[in-house]
RNA sequence: UGAGUUGGCCAGGCAAUCGCUGUUGUUUUUAAACAGCAGAGGAAAGUCCGGGCUCCACAGAGCACAGUGCCAGGUAACGCCUGGGGGGCGCGAGCCUACGGAAAGUGCAGCAGAAAAUAUACCGCCCUACAUGCCUUAACCGGCAUGAGGGUAAGGGUGAAAUGGUGCGGUAAGAGCGCACCGCAUGGGUGGUAACACGCCAUGGCGAGGUAAACCCCACUGGGAGCAAGGCCAAAUAGGGAUCCAAUGGUGUGGCUCGCACUGGAUUCGGGUAGGCUGCUUGAGCAGACUGGUGACAGACUGCCCAGAUGAAUGAUUGCCCUCGACAGAACCCGGCUUAUGGCCAACUCUUCAU
RNA sequence: UGGGGUGUCGCCAAGUGGUAAGGCAACGGACUCUGACUCCGUCAUUCGUAGGUUCGAAUCCUACCACCCCAG
């Protein structure tokens, strides 16, 4: 069980790598509560930036415990993941609910995405 | 038992595994690994007040503008807190209270009502050796009605509000016109630091209505902007062309004037741009017991260091226990206020029943 | 995080202490063979919410709620 951190260099530090995946996302996957941006990049392993808007999820606390359900399940799942940069975007009402179905839900496109590059 | 009032406390706990941020130590390839320690709140919220800090002048003067407004105290300061006074609410414990000035001036009061701030008089009441008519009488006298002139403010009705209240005397009818009691005003006395209080004394028949969260007057307070402040580093604002205006001018973040500091300014042509570090956590700090004070709070002593992220950190899973966990997430920092919200404890009040 | 603004009928709105204008829409009626146009009428238990000041508050004061804008 190596590869379960979680450091820096798994994230997207500075609106220049958010930039690049908004303008030339190579796919993208969503449903009801969640969109998933990504774009492939040459090496090293995935990277994860996560944007929940106020306008979506008005509470703090709320923000909060979904930006961690979302960094959990990125993290725990990370080393089966292609080499790429993810953007997860939160859709309204996805703070209506709780945390398992929420993980449920994320980790269900997840796997989508490892299903798509598995076949590639 | 039920209902309520006030004050205080807590904010699930423990263990294991995998992760995040800061910091200390060790190792080395200077960026990581390992180990230790620390890691959201009572409201972190709303941004409603007050400060610290930073720049503008070292924050100055006058006017304007804004805020506060019973008294005394606390505090760095406050519109906050404590204690007290007046008024109001509640059976009560208690709670609420923008609570200075209306004889400095200006304004406002729809509808209703006679009249809305000037004192007057609609229905009334009363008087007249006034006029007319009628009744009565032999006639005068007398009575009634209407009008005229006058005296009244008792009663009626309107309104949110109508020029002290009740009683007795008095009168043509009435009226603080007089008296008693109550209320009010002024001056004094006593108590209290004061606001104010008084079954104290004297004087005044009572003249001054309401509204200042209307303008205003009085007293006190306030310069402006805000960490996206500001500072440092690298780079850059360079240099140049054209036009216009002007040295009692222009700029300096606030409304005006002064003062102070700096100094030509505006438009346009073409050219260039990149961020990082810091501010950033030791502070009106926290805990303990002591002293002073009714209390808010203050003083001295001992001990402690307790988030500092920056695409933004506290989570997930499992087990055990209980009452099965509400509101809710720091972004420069403090003191308050307000709002959201689960539970526990204590004191007190009313009520039901029992003794 | 800081600064600023707005809430009045379904929509756009006037009103700055004394019965809450107006337009569009909607509804009912008239005109018409039927529609459109036109004409007439109806439509605010209360001005975002809750307290307070006042005789009286959409308006003045205080607290809260919702929404919008600006600053990298």
């Amino acid at each position: 069980m190596e590869n379960q951190g979680f450091p820096k260099s798994c994230r997207l530090l500075d609106s220049s790598a958010y930039e690049d995946v908004f303008n030339k996302p190579d796919f993208r996957i969503s449903n009801k509560y969640i969109l998933i941006l990504g774009r492939k990049t040459p090496m090293g392993s995935a990277r994860l930036g996560v944007i929940v808007s106020k306008k979506n999820v008005a509470r703090a606390t709320a923000r909060n415990r979904v930006k961690r359900v979302i960094r959990e399940a990125f993290r725990t799942t990370k080393s089966l993941l292609p080499s790429c940069d993810l953007v997860i975007l939160s859709r309204k009402g996805l703070d209506s609910l709780d945390n398992e179905k929420c993980r449920a839900c994320i980790d269900e496109l997840l796997e989508e995405i490892k299903r798509k590059h598995s076949t590639e």
